[in-house]
DNA sequence: TAAAGTTGCTATTTATAAATATCAAATATT
DNA sequence: AATATTTGATATTTATAAATAGCAACTTTA
């Protein structure tokens, strides 16, 4: 990982300060978290801390949900679309025991993920952080097809 | 293709019949037609022909928007994702110039293919055929990258 | 020939997702 | 100590997608 893309990854921005950034409010952020599409930092305390990261990801949400008209349920779809078990060379057994892998509905990293290739923190994954900026799924499906 | 697969894809229904199969209206049915979702079949004179496949398809395009509440441009972004490219085994070229492959906000079937591999009728193209049941197009996905 | 289909346009209704707001009780920050 | 955060629940507002309807001019069907 270069400098640079840690900076990105850096925890930086309370809530309120991610709202402002956004010109949205708290609730909406709190709301597009409960749904799944992000993974805030959290302090020890609970806090959350929003990264540039972040913030570019929640940018190309509200792109999606305000300008391309795709539905929260529509956006937890395109992400469950995601082929988490190719990135990550689950096994076939792994697979079948994965909820990702067999739903359709929710993006991998809003499961839990016990006793699995996926037990450790979803937002450190390449398969979460690969959608932090604007691309869709579509990049990597292709890369995964060709 | 087998005789009762044959019998699914035969054009029956002209559009009220379909409408009130589907208990929609009929400018519903045209309002998926113009937004690309379904392609039903035209008599010689340009009246609209349905088939149960595109009964069974039509079915699933409004399980989705009216229960799983994924919105007609969520749906159409879905769509885009199926990787067509490699169902019909593109070349490089091919891909590279073709606007299903580089665009993701429609499906494959919506657009011209002139001087392409697909130019014939997308009605009959398996693309397209393969998302007359219910299942996603995450199965798809999976075949490809597993 | 009456009924039903076609395209294209506009308009309206309806349903509901998305977003915001509010309250309470507690904890953390600065 | 004042401000901002947390969760959780409920409620409301707002924006708009989805669906329906109507019209005109024309063609096809049965």
């Amino acid at each position: 990982m270069t400098g640079i893309e840690k900076m990105n990854e850096e925890p930086l921005f309370p809530i309120s300060t991610a709202a402002r950034m956004l010109n949205i409010s708290v609730h909406t952020l709190r709301l597009y978290e409960r749904e799944g599409l992000i993974l805030p930092h959290r302090k020890e305390t609970g806090h959350r801390l929003y990264s540039n990261a972040d913030i570019e990801r929640l940018r190309c949400i509200r792109e999606s949900i305000n300008n391309k008209k795709i539905s929260i349920e529509g956006i937890k779809t395109i992400y469950s679309l995601i082929p988490c078990w190719s990135i990550k060379n689950c096994s076939e057994e792994e697979r079948n025991s994965c909820p990702a892998f067999i739903n359709h509905s929710n993006p991998c990293w809003s499961y839990d993920h016990k006793n699995n290739i996926c037990s450790s923190d979803c937002r450190e994954c390449l398969v979460y952080k690969n959608f932090s900026d604007c691309k869709t799924i579509k990049d990597n499906i292709v890369r995964l097809t060709t």
